[in-house]
DNA sequence: GAAATCTAAATTGTCCACAATTTTCTGGAA
DNA sequence: TTCCAGAAAATTGTGGACAATTTAGATTTC
C-alpha cells in the first residue's frame, strides 16, 4: 500500500535534503494542509526544516514549476490559487489527457495491474465508510496516478502528475462543503471496463468521470472560492 | 509577423536579465543553435551573459524544468538529448493534447485567426522555396502554438509549448539529414477544416500530420541517433 | 604501451553578508 | 476617526568567498 504517488520522478525526488522538503511542502499542499493564498515565507521555512535559505529557495522554485506554488517577484511564495478559469481548463486537459491514458491502458492492462487499482478502490470505499475524507481524496488521486502508469508513456504520466495536483488544489479551493464522493463507484466501472477490453465504455466512463468531479465544484463566481462562497451563504441562509 | 512563440508566458519571460538570459539559450536550443548534449558551464555563460553565476544557475533550473537541459548533480548542464522512448511518448502525447485543442479551435476559430494560419502558412512555404530550413521549422512550430492559442485553454497551452520545444530537440537528435517537409500541405489541409468547421476531418487531419513528422525520424535504434546514423551511414554506403 | 594511482586544475555546490524591496508601525493632520 | 507620510522592521534578492566534487593530467607500475 505504499502507494503510487511517487512513481514518475519529480524534479528532485528523495534526494538529498531539498527533495525532502520538496515532498513534504508539496505532499501538505496536495493534502490541503495548507490553505491556498498561504504565505510561506523562506525565513519560516528555513527554521522549519533546518536547511539553508538558498536550498529552501530552490525548493519554491521547483513547487512554482509543479504549479502549487506561486512566486510574486519580491514578495515571496504562496500556495497557489487557481482561478475559476484555470479550474475549467485543468479538468478540460485532464479529460484530454486522461481519455488518451484509458485507450493505452486498455490494450497494456495485465491482472497484476487490475488487482491494484481494486485494492485502491477497496482502501478508498473502506475510508469513505469511516468518514475519512483526507484519505479517500488522496486514493482517488492514486487511481488516476496507477492509470497512467499502466498506459506506459512517461510524458503522459508526468502530465497526468501535475494536473492531479493541481486538481487537489482546486477542490480545496471550490470544493463544496457537502460533496458526495462517488470516485470509487466510478473507478469500479472504469476498473470492469478495462477488464473487458472495453475501449469505448472506458473511455465514455473516465470522460464523464472527470465531468462529474468538476461538476461538484462550485465554479461559477468569477473571482475567488471564498467570495463566492460568501455570497451563498448570505444569501441563502439568513436570508437578506 | 512577431510570432506566436512567447504567447503563452513562461516561468520568465523577459523579466529582467534572467527572463533574457532564459529566452536566449530557449531559443538557441530549440532553433538547433545548440547540439543535444553540449555542456552549458556556468562560468561560461556567466561571462557571455555578463550576469552572475546565481543567476545563471536559476536559469538552467528553469529550463530544466522546460526539459531541453538536462541537469546532472555535480556534473553541469546539458543541452537534453532525448531517447528514442522519450522521442515516442512525446508525439503520442502530441496526437492527445492537439486532438483536443483542435477540437476546440473548430467551434472558436475567427476569420483573422484563419488569416493567422494562413500567414504562418505563406511564410513557410516562402521558407522552404528559398530552402531555409531552419525558418520553416520554427515557423512549424509557430502553426501548432497558434492552434493552442485559438483554443483558448491555457494549461493545454503550455503543455504544447513544452511539447513543442522537445519535439524541436528530438528533429535535432534523429530527424534524417533529407527530410521531405510537407508540413506547410498538411497545415493549409487543416486549416481549410477548420474554416469548414468540420472537426473530424480536422482531427483526423492533425493526428495523420503528427504521425507523418514522427514516420520521417530515425527511431530504429535504442541508444542514441549519433550511433544509428554511424552504422547506417557504414553500412549503406560504404558496403561493409 | 596500457592500466591504475595520485596530484592539480577546473567546475559545481553551499553558505553568509549585504543590498534592495516590501511590509509594518508610528505620528500627525484634516 | 480616517487618511497619509515617514521611519523602522522584516523579507526577498544578489554577489562573492569557500568547500566539495569532478575532471584532466602526470607519474608510476605491470
Amino acid at each position: 500500500m505504499k502507494a503510487v504517488a511517487a512513481a514518475t520522478k519529480l524534479p528532485m525526488d528523495g534526494n538529498g535534503a531539498e527533495g525532502r522538503v520538496y515532498d513534504q511542502i508539496h505532499k501538505a499542499i496536495v493534502e490541503r494542509r495548507l490553505e491556498p493564498g498561504t504565505k510561506l515565507g523562506e525565513e519560516a521555512l528555513r527554521e522549519i526544516y533546518g536547511v539553508s535559505r538558498a536550498q529552501i529557495r530552490r525548493v519554491l522554485v521547483d513547487l512554482s514549476h509543479a504549479k502549487v506554488v506561486e512566486l510574486r517577484p519580491n514578495r515571496g511564495a504562496y500556495v497557489a490559487q487557481p482561478s475559476v478559469r484555470e479550474a475549467r481548463h485543468v479538468f478540460e486537459a485532464r479529460r484530454a489527457i486522461e481519455a488518451a491514458i484509458v485507450e493505452r491502458a486498455v490494450g497494456r492492462v495485465t491482472e497484476a495491474n487490475l488487482g491494484k487499482l481494486r485494492e485502491i478502490i477497496d482502501a478508498d470505499r473502506e475510508a469513505l465508510r469511516r468518514g475519512d475524507g483526507e484519505t479517500s481524496i488522496k486514493l482517488s488521486g492514486e487511481f488516476h496516478l496507477c492509470l497512467g502508469e499502466i498506459a506506459g508513456n512517461q510524458v503522459l504520466s508526468e502530465i497526468l502528475d501535475e494536473l492531479v495536483s493541481r486538481s487537489s488544489l482546486i477542490i480545496a479551493t471550490y470544493g463544496q462543503a457537502k460533496q458526495s464522493d462517488c470516485s470509487a463507484e466510478e473507478h469500479g466501472q472504469l476498473t470492469e471496463a478495462l477488464r473487458d477490453g472495453d475501449v469505448e465504455k472506458a473511455v465514455a466512463t473516465m470522460a464523464a468521470h472527470l465531468s462529474h468531479i468538476e461538476s461538484l465544484l462550485n465554479l461559477t463566481s468569477d473571482e475567488l472560492g471564498d467570495q463566492a462562497d460568501l455570497r451563498s451563504i448570505l444569501l441563502g441562509e439568513s436570508g437578506g
